[in-house]
DNA sequence: CGGACCAACAGTATTGTTGGTCCGGTGCAATACT
């Protein structure tokens, strides 16, 4: 306790830290579900003082990592990241240390783990701890667009398979059952601290073309005088949000993926120091924003599923202050979301496809590894989705990926087990399509939607909120009891009729 | 998946129908160029 408060400030711990770091220390599995702001970070920062080898943390985004590793360094904390921002030279020299065992806290990307003379590397010094923080990328991003997530269960067996922490902010069942089963994590220890967030306002208005939007946006934007984000679903249409509110001589900012590395940056800091009354974005502007007094959110159109849509707009009211979160609902908007889905995940018949190429292969050069280089260009498949396929092989226990390349372990047993292999990403298909229509059940339930989040979170049943649109409603007597429908719509909350 | 947009056509006013085309998120890392 005294080394927390030395090097981090720390005066005690907070509910939830204490349990994961003596867990860890026991040498236990971790997977922390903890909010924001509630300091997943000294989960790993004050065991790695203590661990006699070096602390490994994941870290998904180079951004997250170069703000953690200034962080550290002004608190002289030994670390060191290794990424492809640094020249050849300078992670030569950074891999040196590293094997010279001189670094106790190492941040990597995922992508770093897939190279052979990194694991080397790692091996040589020890890992004493493996940790991936926002942990629900995995199960977000590494099915389809980011792969290598999916390879560090791997990764890890390589280094010893030392103790595992997982960290995220939210997380499903189904989420977290799949980080547990992506990386390998057996028997974890699960510590979660909760999604209910007193201070947020949860609403929904309900709006039936563009122009109501629009006009719902300005209301919202005259009641609240404080910062917001809005999301919308692509990247035109944030544009197009922008241009019209700046039109609308709003101090308006916007951000997105199309958008160069060098003015992202630069909105964002804009943001911090609160030159903009809003940032118009898309998804791109999540992971990494910790201002503390964002005052609302509002979702012009909803995302995929409520892990998303609480993520987003659990951006505000950070500092516990009143905030808001506003989704304008359309039915329409459905459209796009499924259009993302429908091109996610490897089909059936890529599954088959790229097996018997795999086959071919390993008969052909009989029983050699066969580079991952060679299997994409043999499959005519994209890159990315091999290594899709090929990390789910590696789960079933069919090959393994050494340094040399894929070695054939087994043949699948049964045509039930090649069967499972070949409809397991149709299924995760069908789950994310009911996962989109969660979303939408949430845009149009006449309940407390704090009692929909929780029973989508799977948390201990609770009250009526008092703090969304539904429960005041009700409150006021505005709906019918016999009926679930809306039998008036005040002004103040909902906007389906006046149109500009 | 399905809305937005446009051209062609229908037909005689201005507008309406039909059919085709287009578009759509999230990042790392390696590489080629100044």
């Amino acid at each position: 306790m005294a080394e927390a408060r030395a090097r981090f400030g720390v005066e005690e711990l907070r509910p939830g830290q204490r349990e994961i770091i003596e867990a860890l220390l026991e040498g236990k599995d971790v997977l922390g579900v903890m909010p924001t702001g509630a300091g997943k970070s000294l989960c790993f920062q004050l065991p790695a003082l203590f661990l006699p080898k070096a602390t490994v943390v994941v870290s998904p985004l180079l951004a997250l990592m170069q703000d953690q590793h200034e962080k550290l360094s002004e608190a002289e904390v030994d670390v060191v990241k290794l990424d492809s921002t640094l020249t050849q030279r300078e992670a030569d020299e950074v891999a040196r240390e590293v094997r010279r065992g001189e670094h106790g806290l190492i941040y990597m990307t995922p992508e770093q783990l897939e190279k052979p003379e990194r694991i080397d590397v790692l091996r040589k010094a020890g890992v004493s701890l493996f940790v991936v923080d926002e942990a629900h990328c995995v199960s977000q991003w590494g099915h389809d667009f980011r792969p290598a997530f999916l390879a560090l269960r791997d990764a890890v067996q390589q280094l010893g398979r030392p103790p595992i922490l997982a960290l995220t902010a939210t997380a499903t069942p189904q989420v977290r059952e799949d980080v547990l089963e992506q990386l390998g994590m057996r028997e974890a220890a699960v510590m979660n601290t909760g999604i209910q967030r007193d201070n947020l306002f949860l609403e929904v208005a309900r709006t039936v073309n563009p122009e109501t939007k629009r006009a719902r946006l300005m209301k919202l934007l005259q009641e609240e005088p404080g910062t917001g984000i809005i999301y919308t679903a692509t990247v035109r249409k944030a544009e197009e949000v922008w241009q019209w509110l700046k039109d609308a001589g709003v101090e308006a900012g916007r951000y997105h993926g199309k958008m160069k590395a060098s003015e992202r940056e630069e909105v964002q800091q804009r943001f911090m120091e609160n030159s903009y009354r809003v940032i118009v974005a898309t998804k791109a502007f999540g992971l990494g924003i910790d201002k503390p007094d964002i005052r609302f959110v509002a979702h012009w159109q909803f995302p995929d599923s409520l892990e998303s849509y609480y993520q987003e707009a659990g951006r505000a009211g950070r500092d516990g202050e009143p905030a808001r979160a506003v989704l304008f609902y359309r039915l329409e908007d459905r459209r796009i979301q499924g259009y993302f889905l429908g091109g996610k995940y490897p089909r059936r018949e890529e599954s088959q496809a790229l097996y018997s190429v795999l086959r071919e292969l390993w008969a052909h050069r009989q029983g050699k590894p066969v580079p991952l280089k060679v299997l994409t260009e043999a499959s005519g498949l994209p890159a990315n989705r091999v290594k899709v396929l090929v990390a789910q092989l590696a789960g079933a226990g069919i090959l393994d990926r050494g340094s040399r390349g894929l070695k054939q372990l087994r043949d699948f047993e049964s045509a039930e087990e090649l069967g499972e292999y070949l409809t397991a990403y149709e299924k995760r298909h069908q789950s994310d399509r009911e996962r989109l229509q969660q979303m939408m059940h949430y845009g149009q339930t006449t309940g407390c939607r704090w009692r929909f989040l929780s029973e989508y979170f799977d948390e201990p049943e609770h009250a009526e909120c008092g703090h969304c649109d539904n429960c005041e409603e009700r409150a006021a007597g505005h709906f019918d009891a016999a009926s679930p429908t809306r039998i008036a719509t005040p002004p103040t909350t909902t906007d389906t009729s006046s149109a500009v």
